[in-house]
DNA sequence: CCTCGTTCAATGCAGTTGCATGAAGTTTCA
DNA sequence: TGAAACTTCATGCAACTGCATTGAACGAGG
């Protein structure tokens, strides 16, 4: 029942714009480069780091809702840059592997990201600042109710 | 063309991800209360503390596309919050201006909002953390770009 | 072996978003 | 004045999202 005090809602607010500011240049600077969004390469990403996996383990890495990867993973089979196996354990799910192509838009994609990650965040926080922010946030990373 | 440092990657992720929760925590609750989304609260405040104004000048304030603005005021119009009459300087717009409704929608909003703030914020990060953070995030408060 | 509860994944539908464009009004300036 | 440039706001369209539901397959217990 307790209201935020004012410097809650300031960092609030400031959370908020700062997330929104970033995510969104990062959006428009691959877009730019006629490259997928960011979530295409976080997805990209886990297959190349965890291997092929079934939609469940995504969705659990991603911590996506499970209709919002199912559809997230049409369009990037779609454009070609993964494999749907059956999966032999059990029939209900496929198995997810990154072709080379998928590999490739990985690669193609990271330097163009990392880009605007510098130019949202490196280049206006320190590597100081930048662990001070990661301890803050820390408790933020596990949902509200849990 | 300079790669972001380990500790910019932890800041970037736990950045996207803290606020993502946050937001969709609070869009949930005011949801589950049967109350509008957290964007029309930002109208509705911004109606109150600056009086009836153009929605060119809320554009500002919020810092919203022009069409994401255009359409969200006519959802708001639509619920009757709201109401636009004729510009007399400038035939193009039209003033917005809260009613009777739209001020009692904001108060009745306000305490599950916060309430969902403190939750999701407040609770977890204390007011020196707080500040901490607002002061970090200060750099990124304005578009990448400029 | 069946049945019931659970898990995995896809999808219908309505609502929302983004991009691009359009229509109407205003300003500038020769 | 009047044509070109700019501002303000709305909207067509395609893509994406969220919620709810479905359908299929699994697994435990009788």
């Amino acid at each position: 029942m307790a209201k935020p005090a004012a410097m809650t809602l300031l960092a609030w607010t400031r959370l908020l714009r700062a997330a929104d500011l970033a995510s969104q240049h990062c959006a428009a600077t691959l877009r730019e480069a006629g490259l997928p969004p960011p979530e295409w390469y976080d997805v990209l990403l886990a297959l190349e780091r965890g291997g092929p996996q079934r939609p469940r383990d995504l969705q659990v890495t991603l911590s996506a809702e499970q209709y919002t990867l199912s559809r997230l993973l049409d369009r990037i089979a779609k454009a070609g840059l993964i494999t749907r196996t059956p999966c032999p354990d059990d029939a209900r799910g496929h198995t997810l592997d990154l072709n080379s192509e998928g590999k490739a838009m990985r690669a193609a994609m990271w330097p163009v990201y990392a880009e605007a990650i510098e130019a949202a965040l490196g280049a206006r926080v320190d590597d100081e600042g930048c662990a001070a922010l990661a301890s803050l946030l820390a408790p933020l990373a596990e949902p509200v109710s849990g």
